[in-house]
DNA sequence: TCAATATCGTTTCAAGTGAAACGAAAGTCA
DNA sequence: TGACTTTCGTTTCACTTGAAACGATATTGA
């Protein structure tokens, strides 16, 4: 009845939670910490230092959160005084929120500690090795891209 | 004040998570639609796949999942026929969680979807390549497994 | 022996979650 | 023009989550 062919130790779904769980709550416990941070929040402003003013919709399809995440985010970061919210001139649906000069502050105080954290993992990694393994992930990627099954890939920033 | 040298598309612990959702929703709509199953009760019956009478405490260690959410899927795999839950002999705080002839039927229905998404996506990689990529995942966690601030790994099955 | 401590699994409680519904605004087209 | 549809961001509501507290059992050590 024991079906031993099946490991979920060594299921690749499982593995990729696994390492992308304790990657996801390393940093946020430095963002937690320091800012009272999360996870939604802090992609949001990470989202906006690339860009002056966004839509809650850009935000949503660029920075894989669900809607309704990105609507509380920017809400409560607005409250904390790190982000302004205003109606767009052209088409009065849409929201621009952008970060105030107290939210970049803030990003820029964490921005450091984030690029830190991605060098020490990616430190064990020649350059080459890094480039294999982001062509890796874009691999799978692209594997479900062609399954009607999965969900759509979030945009992806080029450069 | 435009800090143009982070992207959080490329930002490692992004990536991952994007990937890690991405097939993970892949995966939890076959066994959500087929079986109404959630993640925990998923991963608790994959577990239970591989040794005949387990312990929540064990099943929280080596499937990644907090001790609740251990506690409340085998709660709901009991009432839905799938697992027992039975009192240790030897200890009586243990409580031996096994699959139900009910539960091996399941399992044994759903495991080849699994595995035959596995292939596909690892399908993408020639064998060296995949051994490269799971080397290179175990390498991230070494790099973890000697932060202070990470959190402990969860156990992986050998062989 | 028996208090003090540790461990196990469950439950509580406050917070977070997302599918669906919503009102408001814009776009479509006869 | 004006009904219909689409899109945007928010809110509702039922559900999930995890840290902390809990009772029960086991272990430790004076």
């Amino acid at each position: 009845m024991k079906s031993n062919d099946f490991n979920l130790s060594h299921f690749l779904p499982y593995r990729l939670a696994v390492l992308s769980e304790r990657v996801s709550k390393r940093l946020s416990s430095e963002y937690s910490e320091q800012f009272g941070l999360t996870t939604p929040e802090w992609r949001v402003m990470a989202h906006l230092s690339r860009s002056e003013k966004v839509s809650v919709r850009e935000i949503h399809t660029n920075a894989n959160l669900e809607k309704p995440r990105v609507s509380r985010a920017v809400a409560k970061l607005e409250k904390a005084g790190l982000v302004t919210k205003s109606v767009n001139e052209g088409d009065h649906r849409l929201i621009e929120v952008s970060l105030t000069p107290e939210g970049w502050k803030v990003l820029n105080q964490f921005l450091p500690n984030a690029l830190e954290l991605e060098n020490s993992l990616l430190g064990t990694f020649s350059s080459e090795e890094v480039d294999q393994f982001y062509d890796m992930i874009e691999r799978l990627h692209a594997v479900l891209d062609e399954d009607p099954k999965a969900a759509p890939r979030p945009k992806m920033d080029k450069v």
